[in-house]
DNA sequence: TTGCTAAATAGTAATCAATCCTAACAAGGA
DNA sequence: TCCTTGTTAGGATTGATTACTATTTAGCAA
């Protein structure tokens, strides 16, 4: 989407984040891409605007932006592989706060297979439909968080286990 | 899922992998649990087993058992943190070949959060539909792949862009 | 316009999942 | 039993991400 330096300060305003150059180049970048980047295609993006901008800065930037519901992190279960031993395929409940994971089967979710919304160019070998939300043992005031994705600091503290 | 060892030495046979004692713990306690664990799970796990296993052990027979079709990753697209400006919900379309992820914005997609078969004690906040496949650019006899999810190699080339 | 202050930036170092490399080892067929 | 080839384990390496920290700057108030 187009977005001028404007609405992005405002949008920034809005949220009671500081208005640098250096993270308005972020976030037009990203808003301007339908291509999901990850952190260093956009560092790489806005380099050629702010050729002395640090990594660091569009880690830190990104987070902040996901922080206020700016920015989502797409593939937010990102940290480490999860291996499955079912190969059938089936589909997954997956708990926002201790990251559990469920298997759901259902035929009605195997059914969108056949979803007639796919564009015709693009050859689908299968799917996966995963809900998002809070187990049982999570659904806690002071635990539950309230927007996806799930900040990247749960990230830093997975070893705490 | 209970297997006994005669199950899973058929299973290798079956795949033309040998049989090893590590081999087997590992896809034994990976078939023995729903809750979709890392490597350093299993490790963990089979090291009370095998107190000498190393990781590395760990990482190559999920590859090659990923390989063969006896065990997948849930999370196939983990390696890095890829992020979206456009934080209305919507879904994906996923190339395995080059990565490349499409959105989709579709009503009837949306309101699969209605669908009555998720658990009455687990609170969904969201969800999110992918179709995983070939975009155009890959549909090429030579470079596809014939199986979910994709092999681990193709994380390690993901720099080649 | 000028300071002040808290937050942002950038550089360096550290962390850690995952892979690479390689020598010793062992499964399975001859 | 022997041989071949795939497997294992250990050490080193890679690379995304985070931690730490000194410097800079945005935003506010005088």
């Amino acid at each position: 989407m187009k977005l001028s330096q404007e609405d992005i300060r405002r949008r920034f305003k809005a949220q009671g984040l500081k208005v640098t150059p250096q993270r308005v180049a972020i976030y037009k970048a990203l808003a301007e891409t339908t291509e999901h980047p990850t952190a260093e295609d956009l560092h790489l993006q806005v380099t050629q605007i702010h050729p002395m901008i640090s990594p660091n800065t569009v880690y830190y930037t990104l987070s902040v932006l996901k922080e206020v519901g700016l920015v989502q992190e797409v593939n937010y279960w990102h940290d480490r592989a999860r291996f499955d031993a079912n190969v059938t395929p089936h589909h997954h409940l997956i708990c926002l706060q201790c990251r559990a994971i469920q298997d759901i089967h259902d035929k009605t979710l195997d059914r969108l297979l056949r979803w007639s919304g796919i564009p015709s160019n693009f050859q689908v070998t299968g799917h996966r439909v995963e809900f998002h939300g809070y187990c049982a043992q999570c659904q806690t005031a002071d635990t539950r968080r309230t927007s996806l994705p799930i900040p990247s600091k749960a990230h830093t503290k997975r070893r705490n286990s």
